[in-house]
DNA sequence: TAACAGAATGTAACCGTTTCCATTTTGGGC
DNA sequence: GCCCAAAATGGAAACGGTTACATTCTGTTA
């Protein structure tokens, strides 16, 4: 049986009060005093007891990371941004991952009510409404990716729009006639912006899009290896891919690979994301670079701002620049002399 | 100001304790007691404050995660496996991640103690005493690839030996005379392991272990590359590299390539994990399989048998097998007819 | 040295549940 | 209609902290 307060405070020889004013800087207490409570807890191994704590506080110390069912590397650089900001303010993190449709982000909501001071939700699509039904108003909010930015909630997401009409110019610079895009599939965020982007720049280009240059997929390497074997089946073959994120790009060359379609040379390829193992494949692949991390911890920041100062809403919505990063796999390194190219 | 449980039982005109009762299934109510109470607290928006509920009942529904820094596909692997049990049993999941050294992962402990009725540690290094120091007896843990495996305490890992082995059985078998191996460094538990498989397997076939042959990295892609890079440079060229996990591989892989060495041809390359990607990179990377996320679950179920049976302590070590997966990176698919290779 | 402000400490109510034990209801069997 | 076991319900004491307010020490000033 751990010890409590008041054993603490019996043996020390005080009241509770003055124990606890020790070990939450509240108050003052005279030097020795202070040493002999806190040699006695020491002695005693006395840790406060958490829910104690929290039931007279009503804080929790903690906040809750709801996660879809994302995909490797994204999932753990978001989370790693986020943790690192947590535990800079002596905070927890409550993660539930694999949340995919309303139903199962309602039910996460509310099973953290309560057990969290803050939340950060990425949900790929979850409307208002939900979110102010299952989410009590104190409890401060921010969003990340989703399409709620006007929505008056606090929300940060990557410049996916931004991002995917660099990529496009730069294609349509190297002179590339037919640009396919392998996209992310119609529900998600991310993925609808970034082929919003690409549909803007051919537009802004006097181009059409041309409904046999999209393929729809699921972020997957295998998506992107079918959307490659659909586009190479068409009638009149791109002379580009653009996958929604590097992954897909990624299984797209190997399927123009297996087809003996060289890349670049006879077609390019390029992703979205920039995840570490985009510059060692073969050949190395172009892409936008999105700091993932960054939004992690940037979303815990404006997070710890809400928390600390309460009825300070600043609900605004946050855009993440994203960096064209040119590589091997555009064939094209030639039309950007550096290296990299900042968008925005 | 959320309603409490008074509320509901004021309102309902009946005791606090019979509310409890129909939130806890625990005794008897009446079918229309028990409706009438549900109907009170569905209007008032009532939901158990968690605080109280586990100051009462010393009961967290939680379990905390300790991860170190690793790396994207495993992580997120790991965590997706942990929170599925861990949601099936209505529980949540406390994640801290990026603990490397000992003094990082005992604040980590400790800041959990009385959050959490249960442990999942995964520590590259951590010894018996740590985990004794940090963590109170009542508080059942689970190890995962920890070097602790005759500790007493409840482990698992993969079986990293096992599938080194295998896989340089396999190297051996297509005749590789010189295999080289980038490692994943000398603290790391599975590094270690997946190192000594190697060395067992070419002494068990009469060869020596050339330190020549051997290079130190850490897991990430870049050490594969330089490794690979290394490795070209000694005197004597090895036959085939076999890289400790697959994100090194296919640095290596990116290495030769540079280098106008041709995979498998004229060097094979070999990884262990078999992340998604492996199938798609260019070779196809034969690899270990590695079933991450049932690690990740497996931890969870045993936790929660320890959790729901205390005094039942079924601290034994376990196994998680592996399976030789053979693509086109050795060269040698000619010596499995099957693509798989079952290992144990 | 008395008065007094401010520092240091103590007292006890409160946070919202669960649960032990006591009390009241209920439905048969007689 | 009475008795009684079982079912249903209620009362109140924990659980272990925080904190508003009261009280007791200090050291300083007049």
């Amino acid at each position: 049986m751990p010890a409590t307060i008041r054993d603490v405070a019996r043996e020390a020889g005080v009241s509770v009060a003055t124990v606890s004013r020790v070990f939450n800087d509240s108050g003052p207490v005279r030097e020795a005093t202070r040493a002999r409570i806190l040699e006695v807890a020491r002695r005693l191994r006395f840790t406060p007891n958490t829910a104690a704590r929290s039931l007279s506080t009503r804080r929790t110390q903690t906040v809750g990371v709801l996660l879809p069912d994302l995909y490797g590397e994204f999932f753990s650089e978001v989370i790693r941004g986020i943790d690192q900001e947590v535990q800079r303010h002596g905070f927890h993190a409550l993660v539930s991952s694999s949340h995919n449709d309303r139903s199962e982000v309602e039910a996460a909501l509310r099973s953290m009510r309560g057990r969290v001071d803050g939340l950060i939700v990425m949900a790929p699509d979850v409307d208002a409404a939900t979110l102010t039904m299952n989410v009590p108003d104190r409890v401060p909010l921010v969003l990340l990716n989703t399409p709620l930015t006007e929505s008056g909630y606090a929300s940060i997401d990557v410049d996916n729009a931004g991002g995917a009409r660099a990529m496009t110019a730069h294609l349509l610079r190297a002179g590339h006639e037919r640009i396919a895009h392998i996209s992310g599939g119609e529900r998600n965020h991310d993925a609808r912006e970034r082929l919003r982007g690409y549909r803007m720049e051919l537009e802004a280009a006097g181009r059409k899009v041309e409904k046999a240059l999209l393929v729809s997929g699921d972020f997957t390497e295998s998506a992107g290896h079918d959307g490659a074997r659909a586009l190479l089946d068409r009638p009149v073959r791109p002379t580009a891919i653009f996958a929604a994120n590097d992954s897909m790009a990624i299984g797209a060359m190997s399927a123009l690979q297996d087809a003996g379609v060289l890349v670049p040379d006879d077609m390019a390829v390029v992703g979205f994301d920039d995840i570490p193992i985009a510059q060692y494949v073969n050949p190395p692949l172009t892409t936008v670079r999105v700091a993932i991390s960054r939004l992690g911890a940037r979303a815990a920041v404006r997070l710890f701002q809400a928390i600390q100062a309460p009825g300070n809403p600043e609900r605004r919505h946050e855009t993440l620049s994203t960096e064209l990063v040119v590589r091997r796999s555009c064939g094209a390194q030639r039309f950007t002399p550096n290296i990299k190219e900042a968008v925005r």
